[in-house]
DNA sequence: TTTTTTATATTAACAGTGTTAATTAACTTT
DNA sequence: AAAGTTAATTAACACTGTTAATATAAAAAA
């Protein structure tokens, strides 16, 4: 297919199909390896006309991080079933830890790179989708603690905890930091070290 | 000072050169835009130069990690005296969070960035520099456990969990996350989060 | 229908990046 | 003095994100 034939086809919406294009290659080649040269040259676009839909490379990165927040907060959805807080609490932290493990890449852009960040950074703009995510730990944190399941003294400190325990573990697993442990044990580490603190957690009640 | 004058003067550890100037770009203007060609012409070298001395630049980054661990170490050292190992781990902690937010240069080579590990690679070499520091940690865990100050199960995935607190408390801040929380709350957000994990840990015992 | 305007996409170019190969300059050894 | 060795250099490759100027197509106005 031409790329006379594509613009044919696929008019209407550039933006969308250079996002999905980004997207595929980002997945497959990790974000460092993906350019604007190989997006466009697999859209069948020259790199520049990108720029005409995205004010630059940060911003393809922000939407796309949002992806992988369509993905987490729609599994994150069903666990507003789970009536006991707490034990919402670790299944949430459980879809977690296994989202990292699945999509490390939007897990990379959504919570590690900086680029997305910066790409929100109009003074006043908000990051509405790490908030909404925030906010419903947050919710489960809060209901614990009107329960006495938590003793913490404020849920945002709470919160913010429990989400860097997870986070922590995830990002040093990523980044190689392991090779602290001995071999056998790496592979398992997340699972172990989340088990104690769930136990860590179920000793903090009235 | 001409390059020629300097070339006699300092000569005879040009790698040591080359590692100073790194460091100091480094640390003036970030990991991400010290290049090759600024070391080089900071010392009045040309930029291949420095692969007469270094493999990559890879290499200058895992050698500038080790200085981030002597910082780490050498203030590390001092807290062997606190003879509570709970309260040993609690001052670790502080100390972790302080280093972190003091040199976050340093802290990204050695917590964070993948490059540094990637210059190990050679299958059986070990990560020296994070090994003693995790094992310091690990045996002060240990000792609350025998204690019974800590009911970890596992010493390894006790430190590993504490290590990953700390760590994503740091970086979720350093990376902007925290714009999920009122912007008065942001600032104190470590501390009050630390605040709470030792909270955490004191309701861990026997 | 022809002309003008507008939106869209392209080429050329800039200023940089890490890195390798080939080459020159300097110092040792024979 | 000639040959060999080491150290540093220049030139070049294949990239990167990004901007300005240019061409092309479609739509609107004449």
């Amino acid at each position: 297919m031409s790329p006379i034939e594509r613009h044919k086809k696929e008019k209407g919406d550039l933006r969308r199909i250079i996002l999905s294009a980004a997207r595929e290659i980002f997945l497959e080649k990790g974000f460092d390896q993906t350019s604007m040269r190989t997006i466009a040259q697999n859209i069948g676009y020259s790199a520049t006309t990108i720029y005409l839909y995205f004010k630059d490379k940060d911003a393809i990165l922000y939407a796309l991080h949002k992806d992988g927040f369509d993905i987490l907060s729609r599994q994150m959805e069903v666990l507003i079933h789970v009536e006991d807080p707490f034990e919402r609490i670790k299944a949430m932290g459980r879809l977690y830890l296994h989202f990292a493990n699945e999509h490390h890449d939007y897990y990379d852009l959504m919570f590690v790179q900086k680029a997305p960040m910066d790409s929100l950074n109009g003074e006043h703009e908000t990051w509405k989708e790490g908030q909404s995510s925030f906010d419903a730990l947050r919710f489960s944190i809060q209901e614990c603690m009107d329960k006495k399941l938590l003793l913490f003294k404020d849920a945002d400190a709470g919160a913010y905890l429990v989400w860097s325990t997870m986070h922590g573990m995830c990002t040093l697993y990523d980044r190689g930091r392991c090779k602290v442990l001995d071999e056998e044990k790496r592979d398992l580490i997340v699972d172990l070290a989340f088990n104690e603190f769930i136990s860590l957690l179920e000793a903090f009640r009235a």
